[in-house]
DNA sequence: ACCTGAACACCGTTCAAGT
DNA sequence: ACCTGAACACCGTTCAAGT
């Protein structure tokens, strides 16, 4: 409580002070500039989040920050960190489901609500350089890959199969939430309707193909799109178990 | 030629003056500056992209930009249009092969080609909003998906199955491009070597199956995973166009 | 018609100084 | 130990002024 109090009335380029009380937060600390900062971005885009607004926004000047953050870019980084490990406490402490692809099935929703909870967070994990740069493709949280190789390792997936659906699964993940989320996520930048035609290209009407599938193309089935892609990505998991079966010690419990 | 001259020598902020003619380009227009700001990114990063440094780059003063683009979204929006539109020339013409299993592997990589020429440029796609919001996912070059659709119809694709074609096939490149290429696409953030262990969450060393699976994960296999992961995406599709085929006019011309 | 100079309102970051 | 003030070297963008 208490905690979502200031999150309106920022775009204005306001000072702060929210209602009555003093605009300090009490004890500083990464953490809770962290939390800030996630707060923050999800409410006015990470396009506006400034080390001066930031500060403001927890009644301090910017400078304090550096106190407990390197820079920008590495709050940014912090930022990605605090939402995966999020992540982490939503779906590790779930006791295993009887099945490795049930299992894939709750990790692969569980970082969709992420996604779509923080829309305009999620881009970055793309986008910012890798923690451990050896992790190709990165999903940010150490904790959180870890936790999910111990839970194949738990339903008897060998070491190559683990690498295999890790990059799988995270390549097919990053895919269709980016995609999924970014049009959310996205500052607006046409607010008004001058400068229309600047780039005559945007014109349409040489296009009859986009002009003819418009609505179909604009209508969300983000939703099925993501169920029956992540069936067969599972699907294809499967294959390769099988493939080779023969020399791993991996049984899938399901036909 | 005289086109790769001034490439280097930016980053250390140096004013112009290349070699020993004058730093002006000739005639200044909308696509010599796209085309500048495309060479300036693909050499020192989007983040080093500057309104002021572009201009410098062209021997102009960086207000005389703003003649010919409203403002540096709308650059960086016209450089990943400049991009895939070089990619509609590139695959556009070829005439057609003899089959759309065929035109798909087409398609594919020669987005992966602008992708991998254009790392650094190449996250904008994803990060940008749409010039045509309704067009999701959005690959940027309208009249690139115009000759996308006008292809898949030369094929017999019905609209229903060119749609879900779209977005399964639009989807899978940004996520597969999107990590292959981003960790080229980084800035450099860790410089020097301090501040390690900054944050502490970074140490491995209280994660086992990431200490142990680390040569597999950190190693390159986007080449085999990126063709195997397209095939099964067409075999999908071809899934989808038998399964509504009763009523469609697709006939697949292959096994 | 096209470019420039000067100015405005911001940035991130540094560092000596305050408490 | 923790925060602030002032300063530095930048930004994008505006607008009147030059040619």
């Amino acid at each position: 409580m208490a905690e979502d109090t200031t999150v309106a009335a920022v775009r204005t380029g306001s000072r702060a002070a929210p209602d009555g009380r003093t605009p300090a937060r009490r004890t500083l600390a990464r953490v809770v500039i962290l939390r800030e900062a996630v707060r923050f971005i999800d409410a006015n885009g990470r396009e506006q989040l400034t080390m001066r607004r930031l500060g403001a926004e927890l009644g301090v000047e910017a400078m304090a920050l550096y106190r407990y953050v390197p820079g920008r870019e590495q709050l940014l980084d912090g930022v990605v960190e605090l939402i995966m490990d999020e992540l982490y406490d939503r779906t590790v402490p779930i006791s295993y489901v009887p099945t490795w692809q049930e299992y894939l099935q709750v990790m692969a929703h569980g970082v969709r609500t992420i996604a779509t909870e923080h829309p305009n967070i999620f881009p970055l994990v793309a986008s910012r350089p890798p923690a451990a740069p050896w992790l190709r493709p990165p999903l940010r949280s150490l904790r959180w890959v870890e936790a999910f190789l111990v839970g194949l390792d738990h339903y008897g997936f060998t070491h190559e199969l683990s690498v295999l659906t890790y990059r799988a699964f995270s390549t097919f993940l990053l895919g269709h939430l980016l995609l999924e989320v970014s049009p959310e996520g996205m500052e607006r930048t046409m607010p008004v309707e001058e400068d229309v035609e600047f780039f005559e290209s945007n014109d349409l009407s040489n296009y009859p193909f986009l002009i003819e599938l418009e609505p179909q193309l604009s209508q969300d089935a983000y939703d099925n799109e993501f169920e029956d892609a992540l069936e067969d990505l599972i699907n294809r998991i499967e294959l390769a178990a099988h493939r080779r079966s023969g020399a791993s010690g991996l049984e899938p419990s399901h036909p």
